[in-house]
DNA sequence: TTGAAAGCGCTACCAA
DNA sequence: TTGGTAGCGCTTTCAA
């Protein structure tokens, strides 16, 4: 029912290896302007349009990489798809996007799903620590580069924030603010983004000498949701903190809501910092002080750093940490004293 | 290199046929319980996974659609991702994401890809009104069904928000609060959305017997740069108006900036409305009030009705107008008399 | 410069 | 219940 490239070679009075040249103007290839010229008008006749499975069938590709997140709606993903796919489309990729909500079971069957479309890259920006899921794409040699999230454990390519850096410039700032009660809403422990993060965190109150106090560390995710949650609980704390570092802006977000609903006010009463640097968060009242990651050059860097793999050319830095930068808005001020 | 059919075949001393009919399980084979083992086993012990690149050419299908959006960074697409990828990932289905920056040749470009690749079903939110496009989709019998934007001039299925109700909705409520000066911060006018938002707004201006200023529409584009600079416009007529109704969240994101800018406030000199919804305009200063259009479960519905009709299957409804919602928060108030 | 033919990995028909 | 085989639409080698 479909036009095929024989079609195309019977109305043009050819065979299909030449329509085939044709298509692919291959500059070594000789062909006769006439007979190129025939093809072309029956390829457009026919309303021709090559079958992009069966030259992948044929050519073992597929064109296409995948590329798997946790969850859109945090708009620090769309930023970085957004880097990647500006490359991508450069280079005729298509994008195939894959949600995994954080969930390792989904993350593990999007995964197979995938090798099995035979990508010829994958990029991984929603990463347990559990090394299943990467043992199995070693295997099937099929190049991937890890996005945003890292994993420390192991030797894949990466590009990812200098968290911990980054964890430290917030505090270091609130410290500077004079603030010593601080509490850190952290990301899920089984990602090295929220481990790094509390590493920073720990680090930098280590060097102001002040004591970690666990009451002042709550695991949250990376949602809004969950920020309110864990701000809440903060707020039920008998020494209450008088600054937040949260492990991202949604989180952050849904921290300075729990905190308005008491009654209390940001900075005023609580000091907040978040991570990742979203455009809104500039928007909100008050506008977010955060620490900024350039997301879109995380995206471009590592669908870059895929293509090199995937074409086999060398790769001169498989790990690449990006440097974020604090930005001090309004949700940050000195400590009441 | 990679572990073909045959291989397994051979391992389990069957004939590839065998073998797929196992990993097809289809119920009405029967198949001898021993046979399949040895076949599981082989598949096991090879590590194999079949190839759908194969399997998608022999079978003339593809098991992916694809989707065409302008912007990702415009929280609204997100939304209306989730719902689609919801359902697509329940079917097996891939997402491969398209974006067009709203430009005619991209979009045309895109489709041509989508279509080479013989995607099962196309997803398009993202449709100028100019028909070279849609044309090409019907000739090659892929399904598609539009998204948000929807084209009135043809008969193509589509699931897309009343925005010509939601517009007045918001013109309505500004009338209500005492407002005669009421802009307009305009989408582009070849999408639909853009045509059917200034519809609303003008007949609803009718009703109330005010006549239009066309010092008061601007015609902008959808991201939040564009509504800043269309409102800066409009803050250089001399006659300002007291009231701006935008075309979508961005825009009126755009619009404050630009009247905090100049030293004025909203809602007391100036009030803004949105359109979309998207969760993040709540939370910006002042909480904007908008017309939500519910977009995760716009997208579910697109999914669905493309589906049916990949499946072949009775469409009930080939064209769903959701109805949206007037958002009342604080960037509205009555006019200073 | 072009044609013939093999084969990518899979499924499904027809036989056995 | 299983095997053999043709063929999906394309590219590419080998010959002509």
């Amino acid at each position: 029912m479909s036009i095929t490239i024989k079609d195309v070679a019977q109305r043009a009075g050819v065979n299909a290896s030449t329509v085939s040249r044709v298509i692919n103007s291959d500059s070594k290839l000789s062909i006769r302007e006439e007979t190129k010229r025939r093809v072309l008008d029956a390829i457009r006749e026919l309303g021709y349009h090559p079958n992009s499975i069966a030259r992948n069938l044929r050519l073992k590709t597929s064109d296409a990489i995948g590329m798997l997140i946790p969850d859109i709606t945090n708009p620090l993903f769309p930023e970085v798809i957004k880097g990647v796919e500006n490359l991508a489309s450069e280079k005729d990729l298509s994008l195939i996007l894959c949600h995994t909500w954080d969930n390792h079971e989904k993350e593990l069957k999007m995964i197979r799903f995938l090798l099995n479309r035979r990508v010829d890259g994958l990029l991984l920006a929603s990463v347990h620590m559990r090394a299943e899921a990467i043992e199995e794409i070693e295997k099937s040699g099929t190049p991937y580069v890890l996005v945003n999230r890292g994993n420390r454990k192991d030797v894949s390519a990466y590009v990812v924030a200098d968290n911990t850096a980054g964890a430290k410039m917030a505090v270091h700032h609130l410290i500077g603010l004079g603030h010593k009660k601080i509490a850190h809403i952290a990301g899920f422990l089984y990602t090295d983004t929220g481990l790094e993060r509390i590493e920073g965190y720990r680090k930098e109150l280590n060097l102001a000498d002040i004591p970690f106090n666990s009451d002042y560390m709550v695991e949250a995710g990376y949602t809004e949701p969950e920020g309110y949650k864990a701000m809440n609980k903060l707020l039920l704390l008998p020494d209450r903190p008088t600054a937040v570092f949260a492990a991202n802006d949604l989180l952050a977000m849904g921290a300075i809501l729990a905190i308005h609903e008491k009654g209390l006010s940001v900075p005023e009463d609580i000091s907040v910092v978040g991570f990742d640097g979203i455009w809104l968060v500039e928007r909100i009242t008050p506008a977010l002080t955060t620490v900024k990651v350039p997301l879109n050059e995380m995206g471009y860097l590592a669908m870059n750093m895929l293509f090199n793999k995937m074409k086999g050319m060398p790769v001169e830095q498989e790990r690449i940490v990006l440097k974020p930068s604090l930005v001090v808005r309004c949700s940050t001020d000195r400590v009441k004293s």
